[in-house]
DNA sequence: CATGAATGAGCGTTCATTCAT
DNA sequence: TATGAATGAACGCTCATTCAT
């Protein structure tokens, strides 16, 4: 018989976000997909079992790859300063290399009755980790993750897409954001 | 007073913010909207041209009202962490109090291709105004304004959607968030 | 607007009934079903909800249908063999005529998913009535109405069915049936 | 002693009866039975050239299984009224017993495309040669053998396919009627 | 203006069957 | 022999939109 071809579930993958990206996550219909990736429509019914679990299935690969990343930028022995900087020059330049990846979780997390589907993940455990840290050596505000988070990434989510659509990179602004970050953070 | 011609407008207009919210960008169908207006699937189009036309309407209407409402938020004479703390605080009362409003717009937002048909709007203009006078007086740092709104606006908009999920409101993590944001963008 | 046209129900019914004697119950397609009368697949939802519930509908009509025929081929002061007569060569002569609505109701019947959603219909009851009063005057045997109706109609339902497929009719069989569906019931 | 490929062929042929008779006959798909039988789709098609040889060789097999089994419900010594009353108890016996088989094969009859591929069977001979010797010891009337067996075998179906339905088994009925067959087909 | 009817195009999905091993 | 992968064709159904009144 023939073997499954780790390959094939890979060109669906990738397919997948290239349509997404594309078209939009309306006009990703599985015959676009399949079209895209070079197999039959109802081969895709072979790798997922409905749309929804492919969808599904992706987002929990990059969901967490972002975190992954993030983990990556830091040490352990950086100042405080560094140490926001450094996260938010790493989210900044995964999202500028990553796009189509964090574009396809976007609109996966736009989307609730997708998200609903989805079983809780807490995949900003890593992150959290480090910053209850930080918050116990009195180098952060001691304030609720939730709050901390939020201050840190959305806005350079925020920047970035902006600056993203128009293919311009700003280094001034970045800066500008990180020290308005730090402001806020730092003790 | 008003024709008949416009209610029914107005009918649609809500309607369809009514079926997204409960149905999802997905469910929005011509006719479960048409249904809940109380008007035939033919009625849409003579008011508008298109499906993608009657969102596009509806955002570019939705869309300012934010800033109008923030703008009713603010005085002149405000100190800058008073001002701040309005625009916060207002910013949020406006996402919990109009919540259908601004679900729809933020759903219209995440879709690149009926954005990318939108004239480019700048409504944004009325804050930016006042940023900059804040500026001028020295009293909110110098930066780019999209940097200052997105340190204003986003870690708001994010916390209110986390909490408002979980339907909770949590005047201490707003507080906390207000102090953060006035140390950002305080001088 | 379009006024809702009776004949294009009709002509969904009856492509329902001739498609399905042609290809069986199985091979009924909507598209096909659509094709043979002459309109779009879609337009079969405007009429119907469902395959399933455009089924039952026919179902509904036509499986009344017999009974009222049958009422109207006998009459009060027939004898009992004469009344048994009448009804075995009316079913007989239903079959027959209107094979293909017999067809269609046979064949639905055979489906039980579908039988099961129907409403419990107990249009028998017309024969019914007629049997329990000829129970009373002590005409036929005073048993359960379903052996009755089931020596009444079954057999000749199957003589029916065996040499409508021969294309042949055997008048003296018809006879021999009739003779020994009175000994069976007769006091 | 059997070998493998006899096995995986009962496995099969079992699936299929159990599958229909639990998702009917629409729902009986290869998939399906193979998963019930435990093999591979494909597997199904190193035994039978199709899905149709498949049913119409179960069919054949089944088919005539209830009359193997009413003739060793009968002997030759019995009197008339015993030997109808020992085929209809023992068809009724079987349907309720049987109830598997039976099912595929009344199922299977319903769809003329499927019977249609028949070859034509006489496995109705063996009763049919039980009639004839009875007819020619004018023990019962001398009329055609279809006749013969509708009026022996339909009610009885009749009657069991109802009250299996329903759960309930009904003594009483079944001796009126076999009281009333007797009646029919005795001299 | 307002409508319910009508539809071509497309949806997600399943099917019986074949392929390659 | 036996298989899981792969598929073209078809399924029932919904869509945004247009038609005819």
């Amino acid at each position: 018989m023939r073997r499954k071809d780790d390959n094939k579930q890979q060109n669906i993958k990738q397919a997948v976000i290239k349509v997404i990206l594309a078209e939009g996550f309306h006009g990703a219909s599985i015959s676009k997909i399949a079209k895209e990736a070079g197999v039959s429509p109802a081969t895709v019914y072979v790798y997922y079992e409905s749309k929804e679990a492919m969808l599904q299935d992706i987002y929990q690969e990059y969901h967490e790859q972002v975190y992954t990343y993030l983990s990556g930028q830091v040490r352990k022995d950086m100042s405080g300063a560094q140490f926001i900087e450094s996260l938010v020059r790493g989210y900044y330049s995964y999202i500028i290399e990553c796009g189509e990846a964090f574009y396809f979780v976007e609109q996966f997390s736009s989307c609730p009755a997708l998200l609903g589907g989805c079983p809780g993940i807490e995949a900003r455990s890593k992150i959290s980790l480090l910053l209850d840290e930080l918050k116990m050596r009195r180098i952060i505000k001691d304030v609720d993750n939730a709050s901390i988070t939020a201050i840190l990434f959305t806005p350079v989510k925020s920047i970035a897409l902006q600056y993203h659509k128009r293919g311009t990179v700003e280094a001034p602004i970045l800066n500008d954001l990180i020290q308005m970050i730090q402001d806020a953070l730092l003790r």
